[in-house]
DNA sequence: GGCAAGATTTAGGCATGGCTAAAAAAACTG
DNA sequence: CAGTTTTTTTAGCCATGCCTAAATCTTGCC
């Protein structure tokens, strides 16, 4: 399909949805072989539900999975997971933004509604918004045509020691979320990679760019 | 179960929130018996599924129904219904009045979310309004604490020869609210009873108040 | 290379909320 | 008021998305 070109939209369920994101974001987070026991954990169901779930999204021609292999996404797998990351993202600013949470109140509330608001309201908190390019937690908010640029960054815990710039923090655990904005460690913010205090489970979460690094992407 | 004291909240899947309001709903719009075969006409499902349904809320204790008789609620039946409709009301006003959306669009949206929003959420939006009363359609809002005031009005296509001032239109058929709009027909508005051009069937849809009477809730 | 430990898939169930078709009850109607 | 029509309930079935337990495949280690 070329660029540029629209499949017509495929409708998925809210968990079709969950395992199409998860297997985006495991590739993300951490990029090694995702396999059904990774999906499972993840999305806290037994790896026997992962294992039906993913056989299915293959049949469907959304994952790629060979026999005890890894998982990946097809192009169109690829394409639903984004819109899908993109209403979270935008719920989640439009949350902080608008009806004042706070950035470690609003994952769970956006991880339903990422399956129940319609493109209109999408549509419409975006231009409230100003068609921002990042969620309170440093994301990237891939666009409608389903862009997304990944932050040129590295994970804390794996950084060599200078000092850095703090990009992203993952918004999986509130409480990471609320020990970081107590040591003021929110994107943007600058910190050196050795003298920060963090345990190392926490500092897995966050995401910085070295200072010397120009501000770009 | 004395006024100020609240049960627990009972935990409803969507369906059931859905079964419970509309009992709630036949009621007020046309107060006759209410059948498992109208329940099942307004909810699209057939008399079968909500005979189920009903069967399983008695069970529980939300609703009561005489066999081959008229479905009613309980009292925690209908304090669960008013806290959907609350939800609702609230989100079509959020939808009109923050996000531009036209009073026939709001319906639907709605009805989805107002089975996924979090109390955090409706007690946002409720605020940012500025605590609403009515809807955009003229339906009074349910308080948080379960008081709801039914308009003194009569349906249009039962009123007798008068001026009167129109107090809610059923938000039901956005074809319908697109017709009453272009005549002029909206909560606060004027008309006479015999010289409005409605149809029957919309005009049923339409609650009016004489003229003469004080501009009381 | 062989074998135990661990990961993955398959087999067989269960709950929810739908459905159709048949049985039973109620409501008209001549 | 007896028969017919309509409404309501019951019986049996299906899809989705979970589960546990058992079988099977892969991996790591001696
Ligand atoms: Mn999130
Ligand atoms: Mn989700
Ligand atoms: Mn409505
Ligand atoms: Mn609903």
């Amino acid at each position: 399909m070329s660029p540029g070109t629209h499949a017509p939209d495929a409708e998925f369920s809210p968990s079709e949805e969950n395992y199409l994101k998860v297997v985006y974001g495991l590739r993300e987070w951490d990029p090694q072989k995702v396999t059904t026991g990774r999906l499972a954990a993840k999305l806290a169901v037994s790896p026997a539900s992962a294992s039906a779930m993913v056989a299915k999204l293959v049949s469907r021609g959304f994952m790629v999975h060979p026999p005890y292999g890894s998982v990946g996404l097809t192009e169109s797998g690829r394409s639903a997971a984004l819109k899908v990351i993109r209403r979270h993202r935008l719920i989640e600013t439009f949350l902080v933004d608008q009806l004042d949470y706070t950035w470690d109140e609003v994952h769970d509330e956006a991880e339903i509604l990422e399956h129940t608001v319609s493109e209109r309201f999408i549509d419409r908190i975006d231009a409230l918004l100003g068609h921002p390019e990042g969620d309170p937690h440093g994301d990237p908010i891939p666009t409608a045509d389903g862009d997304s640029r990944l932050p040129n960054a590295t994970r804390l815990d794996h950084a060599p020691a200078e000092t850095a710039v703090v990009v992203r923090i993952s918004d999986a655990d509130p409480d990471v979320l609320r020990t970081c904005a107590a040591k003021g460690i929110v994107p943007g913010a600058a910190l050196h990679t050795r003298g920060h205090g963090l345990t190392d489970d926490d500092a897995a979460a966050v995401w910085v760019r070295p200072t010397t690094l120009l501000d770009e992407g």
